[in-house]
DNA sequence: GCATGTCAGGTGGTTCAACCAGTTGAGGAC
DNA sequence: GTCCTCAACTGGTTGAACCACCTGACATGC
């Protein structure tokens, strides 16, 4: 190993900066790496929707595993919405675009290289839900709040000003900073929304690092949402997130322009056509 | 069986009518039956997040089922957030509120009874989220809409209106049109967030039922969403929906006023204090 | 000719017993 | 006290066997 940046061979413990830099190992089971390699197959569209894969028997013998082990992935997939089992009838690929929940989104981000127009798509998707999660998030929080939440959010806040360092870090600061105001907002239904959001910065740190890429400037919009909570105005609590919210967004795109200007809609997401009203 | 509604004694078919009242056999398998007593007891509270479940191999012998079918229940459950399994250490009941995502809002609502508070306001935070991705789905639509987009919503529309007489039927229907609508908005995210509720109407048919009780008075509002539409002015296609649907909403609750006025929030679904920042 | 019932072969679902692999904490060596 | 070792847990994987279910081809009856 002649190139790696220097080994600590001593029996010390090495120094907090290289343990802080080491990522942890990727351990990965046989089950996820059959799920893993299941799932591309089916997002990148090599394998489409309505298509039958072969039986569990043939799969695992052709994949190299026991026929649990596949079962396993196989449950996974399932519970994703990329496929559907019949109990004696097998297994087909269903629909992702139809049935996948919004934790795919992530995963789709994830399978797409920064050149790729289909990013910028999937990207300025997910912002665009942040902002709408955040309108009326704050919104509601307006209008449902008690003293208690305004302490917690505004703790949120203080600690966020502490992470402008540090994008992944501030994405877990702010991803704090919304529950606490969904909780404000009294509603479950945004919270679970949230949770799709919440596990980005551990499951997709490099994604997350892109978004928040100007700390600096989305830190200054915090104090005023505070203060529009107070005021108990929903309508004015709407205008103000929203104007903040699609100014750091424009920003960011101005920032990451889409890489194909002429193409109007991503060519690479595979749309598959189907029959309309193909109900049950 | 004495009181049974004449079940057809002839050797000739039964009539259409019969066919269609006759509810599928509800056939659940071992694995479904052992990952919903769980779920159960989670959500109620009863396993409260942080609890370290009993070894598999003791719990398999205590549900009397085989360790592989309970683990492939364990696995379902941790797809949906509800527990977390570590190779070595254990099993530990999640706290669902920071990892479920937002498909356990209709498993939530269904595991409590409408005369429960709690149900109020689940069915409540729905309604929002209902508005608030159709608002904004509506305004991104507006921008970005192709004619072919028009004309497919358009024919939703028409099927929608078809369909009055039946809730469930409507509720279908209306997700169809949800669909179109978030296909011209160009966002995969919203598109992926619909999903979420395209199932209720094959798993929460009864809650479908109550959420479209007044759908003579729903079908109103669509033939000003096309129009709106056309004029590609999200902001007034937003305060259009906004509005529509906001009294739609209000007339839904005063339908269906929550059951105890005085309780602020809803006191049975368990809130766990939990110390915050207990990142990671 | 056509509708109906039967059944073999293939599918996923479940069980069994055994072993592999990671974690934990008590206890011993230093 | 600190560190290492290791036994006794835990979940993860395997193989073979059997059960439950679906499908389509085929025989049967009208």
């Amino acid at each position: 190993m002649p190139d790696d940046p220097a080994p600590p061979s001593t029996s010390a413990p090495a120094d907090l900066q290289t343990l802080a830099t080491l990522a942890p190992v990727a351990r990965q089971s046989v089950v996820d790496a059959v799920a893993d390699r299941l799932r591309t197959e089916i997002l990148s569209g090599r394998l489409r929707p309505g298509t039958r894969l072969p039986s569990e028997r043939e799969l695992s013998l052709a994949l190299g595993v026991n026929r649990l082990t596949l079962r396993a992935s196989l449950a996974r997939l399932e519970a994703m919405g990329l496929i559907t089992t019949r109990h004696g009838a097998g297994t087909v690929v269903a629909s992702w675009r139809e049935r996948a929940g919004l934790e795919m989104l992530g995963t789709l981000v994830k399978g797409l290289k920064l050149a790729d127009p289909a990013w910028h798509d999937l990207v300025r998707s997910a912002l665009e839900l942040r902002r709408i999660l955040s309108v009326e998030a704050v919104a509601l929080a307006a209008e449902r709040h008690t003293p208690e939440d305004i302490d917690a959010i505004a703790t949120c806040v203080q600690v966020l000003q502490e992470h402008v360092d540090d994008p992944v870090a501030f994405a877990r600061a702010d991803l704090a900073l919304m529950r606490a105001i969904c909780k404000a907002a009294r509603s479950i239904g945004l919270e679970l929304f949230l949770n799709t959001f919440s596990r980005w910065p551990d499951e997709h740190p490099a994604l997350v690092a892109v978004l928040y890429d100007d700390t600096a400037t989305s830190v200054t919009i915090y104090p005023p949402v505070v203060e529009v909570l107070k005021s108990r105005n929903p309508e004015m609590a709407r205008a103000l997130v929203r104007r903040a919210l699609e100014s750091l967004d424009a920003a960011w795109t101005r920032r990451h322009p889409p890489p194909v200007a002429e193409s109007e809609q991503a060519p690479d997401v595979r749309v598959v056509k189907e029959k309309k009203e193909k109900r049950r």
